[in-house]
DNA sequence: GCGGAATAGTTAGCAGAGGTAATGAGTTAT
DNA sequence: ATAACTCATTACCTCTGCTAACTATTCCGC
């Protein structure tokens, strides 16, 4: 474990509740916006685009507002994602059929196949570093991920 | 640990390392959302001018250049946060002793007293979450943190 | 059954934060 | 002395999020 040592950036600060919340804060900030920029040219999708296909490969169709909920938008931001999605062709929209105000989302064919090829792509460059930490850090992350998602679950 | 029950968006399939690099993603971005909403009235600072803050308080004073490789964006986006800063008054900018092209950023009596105020409430929702966790999970994130900071700051 | 409240989605408009390309000013090297 | 490089800035564009307002549908009370 030396790694402390030549990270000028995050110190080992964290001690409190106050730090730690700052430190969390900084690196789940600055590895977004890295990872929001390892979008190679072959990669079409974006960022949150990929996120809705990946929701909709775990649980298959759902509506508007519940893609919305599970990436935590607000309706119309995911209306424009969705839309967005259907027109590259990704996903299909249909309508509900009990209740007419509702719109099912689904992934089509292609939807399906691109979320396989782009997320191996997408992923590449966060698990090329994975695969660079040591074992026990991988746990480390591991054990986080799920903490992590949760904390942005809470109402 | 019963937190896995109930949260059909996070499975535990990160088993693989193409498995946790996108639970990460996925967290990261989650979380990173909510971060950026959970932004009071009274704090007039955006998330990235916090940052820049935060960065100043603990290495001193830096370039324009230094500070955008410390936050991972391109000069220009950082010449934007320090002009915008530099106009509330938070930061100082001031010509490098030897180097005429450099812009030295320094932090102001008013920015370091509105860096520590702000970082409470900043922090404030995060650090409540936190405090709502085991101290398992803190230790995990507390362990966690500086491995996703370093991730972001690797080439 | 019908009229008002609630809900789902959309549209319109705005702000923040990031990027690239081109420019200007200053430094270094030939 | 000039050519080449570096740092910061300017100009412009994109993406992604939000709120507010609107439409369509459903649900509920009478």
């Amino acid at each position: 474990m030396s790694y402390a040592n030549d990270m000028p950036t995050v110190e080992k600060v964290a001690r409190t509740d106050a730090g730690l919340a700052a430190e969390l804060r900084l690196g789940v900030m600055r590895l977004r916006r890295r990872l929001a920029g390892e979008r190679h040219p072959d990669n079409e999708l974006s960022l949150n685009q990929m996120g809705v296909l990946g929701v909709l490969a775990r649980r298959g169709e759902l509506t508007v507002g519940e893609l919305a909920a599970a990436e935590k938008v607000q309706p119309p931001s995911m209306t424009r994602t969705v839309n967005c999605l259907e027109e590259s062709g990704d996903v299909v929209k249909s309508p509900h059929p009990t209740d007419g105000r509702q719109v099912v989302v689904g992934l089509s064919d292609q939807g399906r196949d691109r979320v396989l090829a782009d997320r191996a792509r997408r992923d590449a460059w966060l698990a090329q570093r994975l695969r660079e930490l040591t074992p026990e850090e991988r746990a480390v992350l591991r054990q986080a991920a799920p903490i992590l998602d949760r904390l942005a679950q809470q109402d």
